[in-house]
DNA sequence: CTAGTCCGTTAGCTATTGCTAACCGTAAGT
DNA sequence: ACTTACGGTTAGCAATAGCTAACGGACTAG
């Protein structure tokens, strides 16, 4: 699944973003995700193999279907990242903060 | 700053992501990220417009300079947008394991 | 076996993005 | 005032992304 930062560019795009956050209510298949969005389920297909591709979302088979639920994963892996800097960048601010005091 | 989602698409690009962690270790010029990357200074200011635009980063004026730096508030949007999502992906991986016992 | 569903894949177009090159504005030094 | 250094802005280009339309594959029902 390539890098784990993909989830980034995955969930950059809006349409794409509004895919995820149906699949966090509940799992769904490509149609019944076509059919709440304004595109057609190509396009929800695409968006589905990058979200898969970032690790943010799973599939299951059902007979000819794909339920897609989200890959709990993948939004660790951003969190992490996120957190890793999350620490430095509160430690600089209170330095900055520090500095300022020298007037 | 427009919607602050777009932190998302802000860290897509991997050029972006690398400007955004070299400010996580220390403040910089525009022309000290320049030095250490391989783009130029434009595609450098640039991004860091972006970024900014974004949240994720601020910048002080040093007299003709801008040495810019993070900004611990874009991070947080971040955070707590997957954070929000955090919950919901482990109650379902959770009610699909107790699914899975159905065998 | 045939028809109907559901989904993935490809081709092709348009819009957007990231880049460099060239130019302009501003602050400090002499 | 002139020069130098540092950045932002614009124009233009090549690459990429997201979309629809059309096609093909796989499972189910009858």
């Amino acid at each position: 699944m390539a890098n784990r930062l993909d989830g980034f560019a995955a969930l950059a795009d809006p349409t794409r973003r509004q895919v995820f956050e149906r699949l966090a209510r509940r799992p769904l298949s490509v149609g019944a995700i076509a059919d709440e969005l304004p595109v057609s389920r190509p396009a929800v297909s695409q968006h589905l193999r990058v979200l898969t591709h970032a690790g943010l979302v799973m599939h299951d088979r059902d007979g000819t279907r794909r339920v897609y639920r989200i890959d709990p994963r993948g939004i660790e892996a951003m969190r992490k990242y996120l957190d890793k800097f999350w620490d430095r960048a509160l430690a600089a601010f209170k330095a900055a903060a520090e500095k300022e005091m020298d007037s």
